[in-house]
DNA sequence: CTTTCATATGAGCAAATGTTCATGTGTTTA
DNA sequence: TAAACACATGAACATTTGCTCATATGAAAG
């Protein structure tokens, strides 16, 4: 008989401890959010982009939807989610609104990303 | 007058050679693809789960689920998802299908993305 | 070989996402 | 002050996404 209360697979075993231990190992449930949403913002080619130009050079909206050929709605829509992530900050600048990294975490994950597509 | 080509923001200067200057220093627009596809797996709160739960121990598909309290069919979908990206990979034992990171940078990736969500 | 357990998969659906279009806000310049 | 420019924003729409439910596959145990 399998009187485990952990009942897990039909395992007759080992597998309970294992599944209990990493339970506890887990983060919080609102930091595994907040790392999805985090990474929610790299998930987009329009950002990913965004983000690349930005870690070159701080560059006002208008400049960077030139250069990525994207429009200007569409880039502004696209920095409003990347500054409520606080990925992005902005000042304004006469009539331009300069938009540049607020976090060299930005830098970092991006290139832990990019070295496991280059192979 | 302003017979910048290149015209930029209406801006009467220095711009178009910075915008230039990054527009060449852009990755390939399929290195780009591929940038954001692979940070769109971490950017689920289920996959997330899953792979947090991997760098712990590896796992048959039925622990995870019970684990995490998803239906088995959900796990299974985003498995699938994830094998495709190459960051997970599994083998038959008996019964079980036993899964397990495939790649180190699945770590590196989340940590940076953890020390950004932990202040 | 039939049943059972572990997993995979397709269809259907609801929710989230990203874009465009039209228009609003704020700043500079004529 | 009026026009022009830079940017923001809301509504509408098409796509993508992630789940559930039902069912298929495949190994193992009886």
């Amino acid at each position: 008989m399998d009187d485990n209360l952990d009942l897990v697979c039909e395992d007759p075993g080992s597998h309970s401890d294992v599944v209990e231990k990493v339970r506890r190992s887990l983060p919080e449930d609102d930091t595994l959010y907040e790392l999805a949403d985090l990474f929610k913002m790299f998930g987009d080619s329009t950002r990913m982009k965004i983000m690349f130009v930005l870690m070159e050079s701080e560059m006002c909206v208008c400049d960077i939807a030139e250069l990525l050929g994207i429009s200007q709605s569409a880039i502004s829509h696209q920095l409003r989610i990347l500054k409520q992530s606080k990925l992005i900050s902005s000042r304004r600048e006469g009539k331009n609104i300069v938009c540049f990294l607020a976090d060299d975490h930005v830098r970092s994950i991006i290139d832990q990303g990019l070295s496991h597509v280059l192979e």
